[in-house]
DNA sequence: ACACTTTTTGAAAACGATTTAATTTAATCT
DNA sequence: AGATTAAATTAAATCGTTTTCAAAAAGTGT
């Protein structure tokens, strides 16, 4: 039904009906009720795509899912829909291969240009990225999960990746550990980078030597975990202790220090990162492992949040949240020299 | 810029423009050049939500991400994403907390009234899904990832639960296990009952008991896994081998096994069934994990065929796939009564 | 050069809402 | 009651395309 008929239907203009179901402070309560109860009964609703046309809003986030980056994504987006669960705003979300950046960039700008989106959320991204300078220009709102180091103003929610790893390295640091091995995630986001950076900085405040073999870079899986693990652990003299980059890494690590008969906790200490996945739980883990911790499903909601009131007007320079990483030790961190 | 700007510019008709955009047949070749070269070089696009509005399609396809299905959903996703992607298609998710069958009931019919998609997959059906009802009664056209009992014609992509897993069982039985327990998915969800299905079966045709206290219910995850696989393992007599529904769920009863000493592939053959993860491998499991293998993102990806020959006008009914599911042995199962 | 097709192009009418500006109705004040 | 103000309603313009139907241009065959 149109909004014409239905309108002649209750003896009343478009207008006013309009105004009715948009909730407008001009027409009275009465009429307001009558057009309600009317909508219901017949089940008119606004054709969106005329909405939108009119509005010039399209009432939907966009978000890229990068090949690879599914897991944490799935949680991610879950946090966004808890948020945006009463607005009237979808999410759209492109997969996206990342196998060619260039082409990824095409991509990318076929779908902001084309303005099927209100906002977008750029995941991931990179110290100098184009996507973020892309989206400024184009004059589209966007909220970047984690930073950049590009020079435009953009709005941005992190977790304190730097502050959690440093910490995780020095409290490791603490237990007397010396040789510690890192399997980060993958080269070139920052993330990693910020990772990297608090792994190093923990070291050099100690005094001690920064020394890149030991350090390991790789896409979350249990696979890279496993590898990485194996080849650190049979290097000698032996790292006494591991940070691994996710849950999935970790699950690799125990994988290869059961395979070379060492006890996790004892001969090798291991701290990773958890997303928190409801499938997967460090507490569960045999032994429990522990973590640095940061809810990606809190990061989703909230950054929904923030997007929405980027829409509303806040200015995005405004907008900078750096979430604090909870440490949450278990038994997979005992003191050095144990067993070794 | 606007057509009408855009068609003055060269000067042609708004129609003209349009047609040669949209590749018409009835404009000259020169013509169409001339259009197509200068709208890369001004960067005319047209407002997408004037074309939806007059064309009446949407460009998208909903799909709805439960809460706890998002691992097995991301991959999904991201076969989707393949197929889509040349497309000017997108997908549009709705996150859904699935805590009341009514509210999600209501979020759903919402969504599908207001006609934001054009398309509508419907995953992990149930047999008498109102879902299907209301989408069947609202002529909107959607193809089913799974299947369901209910009395309406539907198109639909299912994997063979069914026969995986009386295959796998089967395979346990020929191996001399007698004593087979079950960790399956989620009650009340068709595919979950196909797979009861299929363990029933293989134990009945060849002449045992069935033993309902040997079956589980739960969602995919390493907790459940765990749980379930501990209280059967401490049964006596206990089973000598275990059917789980997904690879967390494997997870668990690995973790489950070793904290009561026992050898997987020795004391417990296990066989789970494998979406097939990237970051999460049976060939790389300690030991490898014989599975029943299917690709959730091949799934993804067909279905997003299908239902772009559902949008151009093929018949629901015609369409239905049931693939099979490979059954790949590994380390984790072997003979009965090696060492139990 | 003419009549007749076949190609190309264009004018104008949708598509279905929102919103501006104008108008009517009701309320308030002297 | 009459003038003034406030509240409620509406007519008409607008959003930016696609598409129908008609007209102009270009070919074709005699």
């Amino acid at each position: 039904m149109k909004l014409k008929e239905f309108a002649k239907y209750l003896d009343l203009s478009p207008t006013t009906v309009s105004r009715a179901l948009s909730g407008y402070p001009e027409v009275r309560e009465s009429t307001r009720k009558r057009v309600a109860d009317a909508a219901i009964r017949l089940g008119y609703r606004p054709n969106i795509n005329a909405v939108r046309l009119v509005t010039g809003r399209v009432g939907a986030i966009g978000i890229l899912m990068e090949r690879g980056r599914e897991v944490n994504f799935a949680e991610f987006l879950s946090g966004m829909g808890e948020r945006l669960g009463g607005e009237d705003i979808d999410i759209l979300v492109s997969p996206i291969a990342e196998h060619d950046a260039k082409e990824e960039m095409q991509l990318f700008s076929r779908l902001v240009e084309s303005r099927r989106v209100d906002a977008f959320i750029v995941n991931a991204p990179r110290p100098n990225d184009e996507r973020i300078a892309l989206l400024h220009k184009l004059g589209m709102p966007f909220l970047v999960h984690g930073r950049s180091e590009i020079d435009v103003p953009y709005a941005w929610l992190d977790i304190d990746n730097e502050g959690a790893i440093k910490r995780a390295t020095a409290y490791l640091l603490d237990l007397g550990h010396t040789r510690i091995a890192m399997i980060n995630g993958r080269p070139g986001v920052t993330f990693s980078m910020h990772r990297d950076k608090g792994y190093h900085d923990a070291l050099v405040e100690r005094g001690l030597q920064f020394d890149p073999s030991l350090v390991a870079h790789g896409s979350f899986t249990d696979e890279v975990g496993f590898r990485f693990a194996r080849s650190f652990l049979e290097q000698s003299p032996r790292p006494t202790a591991l940070v691994a980059g996710s849950m999935m890494t970790a699950l690799g690590v125990y994988r290869a220090a059961r395979s070379l008969g060492l006890i996790v906790g004892k001969d090798i200490s291991v701290i990773a990162h958890d997303d928190v996945f409801p499938y997967l739980n460090a507490d569960n883990m045999a032994p429990s492992l522990s973590t640095t911790r940061s809810s990606m499903r809190a990061a989703g909601k909230r950054s929904a949040e923030l997007v929405l009131q980027l829409l509303s007007g806040r200015s995005p320079t405004e907008i900078q949240e750096l979430w604090p990483v909870e440490l949450i030790l278990r038994e997979s961190t005992g003191p050095a020299g144990t067993r070794a």
